[in-house]
RNA sequence: GGGCGGUUAGCUCAGCUGGUUAGAGCACCUGCUUUACACGCAGGGGGUCGCCGGUUCGAAUCCGGCACCGCCCACCA
């Protein structure tokens, strides 16, 4: 490391790629697999797209991991951060048919081996950029066990949990509704559907009863789906329509006629009270189709284009075909009505798309079996949800849990291990015997393959040394919106395969915003680079700038926090040059404290443990911001303004060197998890720091060594220092000029030199007129300033001290002279009001006088 | 439509099992080359704690209502 006395501040592009490389080199990233998950401690980090690029929920998300992964590691026990990258079917197959269009070629045109070829040669390429990104942060993953949920030994996990799901039927093929995303082409999940408002042409549509004697009017804002309508349904209360159930319609623009039905889901007072009935095209209208026993016809198909059933409009666009529906209705005089209609539609997570419901075969998980222990779990706490309010959240969804869709029409990711041969299907994890066979052609939901990632990378189903050792996780530490696409699926997969939960404590962190309260996202051009951020200001800046942001509520990016991460940094910088450059000689390992050790050092030996022990414990409940704080105010308000400041007066002597040597090497290490790269740099020059800070033990508050006394002392001392100080500056006293003065305080009678030093007090001149006394702990400081002051501004000053002291004492005694408050308040309470009020009086007395 | 969270200094946020004069960082004002640090030091100004009621000796904190903002869930054509 460079020189210190050469260098006024941290350099981070310098140092942190040299520090990474001497973590790295030191193995600690890696934990042999020994022994149980109670000898060790790990965390499966959540995997990364291949197609990703670090952004600041990553960021804050690696932080927080390896806050708990490094102080965990320093605490002694074994840690390993499982590492990993998802495949991301659907985004990684898009980028990749991006390149090939750009290429001028296709998906289509390739055909599926070389596309395959094709996504795995972009992935060794660009798949391991992100975690090289991660690397930037200082995260201590576990670089050597790289894992990816497409590796051969994860393929086998995934093909063995999907044959037995199947054996316990939970997992079956059926002709259902899905949300069919055609910018993936692919069916997806509920959970990958996002809703936007929308605005539509609400049309009214009339239907000419087929006896002729009317005509029954319904409303939609599809209408060339009513080319594929099998029925009209009514509210069996509906008094208007109770004469029309049983009867047929003629259905416009075909040859077809459909009954009028009667169901319970049919709102009276919306439209016109008559609803036509889609099953193929629309999630409601196919449960009042199966309810009734419709035919499901399917007039639009996975191209988007009409399909046979729609007779003259076959092979139009959806679109297109829509206007001409409408126009032929127009002419037949059947349009009723026509209105602007803003409603809520559906749209494809990924592609943007708007999803078009289709009737389609598809691979279906039912979760009824699985969703009751994972809620037990929760309930009995063996997971535990942090904060608990997402607890609920959790348990509710998985009580209306709903078949899962699991099958994708992709061609990069886990190709479903199922075989047909005419009417036969095979299910196994090897292709079947026999001639003839053909392997379906999807693929399964890449969430599939991320519910196994706590114990797929870690060898299961083998029983592995890894899995012996790392299973079951500690911690899961994730953003709210994968709770239940991925944290539920973990557990309730966890729990069907090893037998066991994947973590004990899952731990929800805020979102950060944009500045401006909106989401960051690349789309809205929102993003804040978290790399940009720390080429400028360092990983521990953005590190504890993150942190320190990572209250319990979602909170607007601030790049003041980073700055301040930063400046604490170099503050930490500082404190350490000023100790090193100071401390000469042999240093003893342990602080030189006792009885006659002076105030000072007491004091900050006492501060230490209790700064230990707070921030461990804050660690541990997951309370990130105020750890983060606290370490600041330990650093700023108590060991840089008042410690090292009491220090400067003293010789650096054996005793001194030890204590400060001692109190330095004890806040790099209880910073270290926060701010690694500049308390590791730091931990190279201290005298009895030995090895790497990473694998230093992390500092154990000791009670011996705190110290009441010691506190209360230097409390009082701040106190009047502060005092004077603020008087001197009403006064305007040059901050130079030395003030005789006599400190006439029990209190502070032993610490009277520091007093004086650091008010700049001189006791050995106090003598003629007395200027002023300024009341503290234990009694006064009387003051003959002689000349040195500003008698107009003292005065003003004093004034102005005066009012705010009898507006205070007021309303002391008003508390005071209230009688309910004597009589019901605590008397503790009343004791001490009659404390201050007897404080305030002695201060204004002492004012007076 | 239902649920959850938010609304505190100019800005970003703490505080909220009710009880000193409501805090921090940044910004602002005044002063300072004080034996590490101007990414610094010292001192200071700034808030009727969203609004209206209620409970209480006492409410930023508890209860009810309202208004905005955000998120999640939900099948209204």
């Amino acid at each position: 490391m460079p020189d210190l006395a050469d260098q006024k501040r941290f350099d981070p592009a310098e140092a942190e790629p040299r520090i990474m490389a001497s973590w790295v080199d030191s193995g600690l990233f890696h934990a042999p697999a020994q022994g149980s998950a109670v000898d060790n401690y790990s965390i499966a980090i959540p995997p990364p797209n291949i197609t990703g690029a670090l952004h600041m929920g990553h960021a804050l998300n690696g932080s927080i991991q390896d806050v708990l992964i490094r102080y965990k590691r320093m605490s002694g026990i074994p840690t390993e951060w499982i590492l990993g990258t998802d495949h991301a079917g659907i985004a990684t197959q898009a980028k990749v048919e991006e390149r090939l269009v750009e290429e001028g070629s296709s998906r289509e045109a390739i055909g599926r081996d070389a596309f395959v070829e094709r996504v795995w040669q972009w992935r060794e390429q660009f798949g391991g950029t992100i975690i090289e990104q991660f690397g930037r942060l200082g995260a201590s993953c576990d670089y050597e066990r790289e894992r990816f949920t497409l590796d051969d030994d994860y393929e086998r996990a995934v093909r063995q949990v999907f044959c037995d799901l199947y054996e316990d039927g939970c997992i079956y093929r059926d002709q259902y509704l899905v949300n069919w995303d055609p910018g993936s082409q692919s069916a997806i999940s509920d959970l990958e559907v996002e809703e936007r408002e929308v605005t539509d042409t609400l049309f009214e549509i009339a239907y000419p009863l087929a006896d002729g004697s009317g005509e029954i009017v319904v409303a939609t804002v599809r209408p060339e789906t009513m080319l594929g309508d099998s029925a009209v349904a009514v509210n069996p209360a509906d008094q208007r329509y109770s004469e029309l159930i049983g009867k047929r319609v003629k259905l416009p623009l075909t040859e077809r006629e459909l009954e009028i039905i009667a169901d319970d889901y049919v709102k009276p007072d919306f439209g016109s009270g008559a609803l036509k009935i889609t099953p193929a095209h629309d999630p409601n209208d196919f449960e009042i189709g199966r309810r009734h026993g419709l035919e499901e016809l399917t007039v639009i198909g996975e191209d988007g284009r009409m399909t046979e059933l729609a007779g003259r409009f076959a092979g139009l666009k959806a679109a297109e075909a829509q206007q001409q529906v409408v126009a032929a209705l127009r002419e037949q005089g059947l349009l009723r009505g026509e209105q602007p209609y803003l409603h809520s539609v559906p749209f494809s997570h990924r592609s943007g798309e708007r999803i078009e419901p289709l009737i389609s075969l598809q691979w279906f998980m039912n979760m009824e079996q699985l969703a009751p222990p994972a809620i037990e779990a929760v309930n009995d706490g063996r997971v535990s949800i942090h904060p608990p309010s997402q607890a609920k959240r959790y348990t509710d969804w998985l009580e209306q849990i709903r078949p899962w869709c699991i099958s994708r029409q992709l061609w990069w990711g886990h190709r479903l291990p199922v075989w047909y041969r005419g009417d036969e299907t095979w299910v196994g994890m090897e292709e079947p015997q026999g001639t003839g066979w053909v392997r379906e052609e999807d693929v399964l939901d890449t969430w599939f393959s991320s519910a196994l990632w706590p114990f797929a990378t870690l060898g299961w189903p083998d029983k592995t040394a890894e899995l012996q050792a790392f299973y079951p996780t500690n911690v899961l530490s994730t953003a709210r919106d994968i709770l239940f696409l991925w944290v539920a699926r973990m557990v309730m997969m966890g729990l069907r395969f090893t037998g066991d939960v994947p973590f004990s404590d899952v731990y929800v962190h805020p979102v950060i915003q944009a500045p401006d309260g909106r989401r960051m996202s690349k789309s809205l051009g929102t993003g804040i680079d978290p790399l940009t951020e720390i080429d400028e200001h360092g990983a521990d800046a953005v590190r504890f700038g993150l942190l320190a942001m990572a209250s319990t509520q979602d909170v607007r990016y601030s790049r003041e926090r980073v700055e301040q991460g930063q400046a604490l940094a170099t503050k930490l910088f500082n404190a350490s040059r000023f100790v090193l450059l100071n401390v000469s000689g042999e240093v003893a390992l342990e602080p030189a404290v006792g009885e006659g050790s002076p105030i000072e050092d007491r004091w900050i030996v006492s501060r230490l443990q209790q700064v230990a022990e707070q921030t461990a414990q804050q660690i541990e409940q997951f309370e990130f911001s105020k750890a983060a704080f606290g370490l600041y105010d330990f650093v700023y308000g108590e060991l840089c303004d008042w410690y090292l400041e009491l220090v400067k007066g003293r010789e650096f002597d054996a005793a001194l060197s030890a204590t400060a040597c001692y109190v330095l090497r004890s806040t790099l290490a209880i910073a270290h998890p926060f701010i690694p790269f500049v308390t590791e740099e730091l931990w190279a020059s201290v005298p009895g720091a030995e090895g790497l800070l990473i694998g230093a033990p992390y500092p154990i508050a000791q009670p011996s060594l705190v110290d009441r006394e010691a506190e209360q002392r230097i409390a009082d001392l701040i106190g009047a220092v502060t005092a004077v100080r603020s008087w001197r500056s009403g006064a305007n006293v040059k901050p130079g000029a030395q003030l005789g003065a006599r400190i006439d305080s029990a209190a502070l009678a032993a610490d009277a030199p520091l007093v004086a030093r650091l008010a700049r007090l001189d006791l050995g001149a106090f003598g003629g007129e007395l200027t002023d006394t300024i009341v503290v702990a234990g009694g006064a400081i009387e003051i003959t300033a002689g000349d040195a002051i500003d008698v107009d501004a003292q005065q003003r000053e004093r004034t102005q001290r005066r009012a705010a002291l009898e507006q205070e004492i007021a309303r002391a005694e008003g508390k005071l002279g209230n009688q309910s408050f004597v009589a019901k308040a605590p008397p503790e309470l009343v004791a001490g009001e009659q404390q201050k009020l007897d404080r305030l009086r002695e201060q204004l007395a002492a004012l007076s006088g």
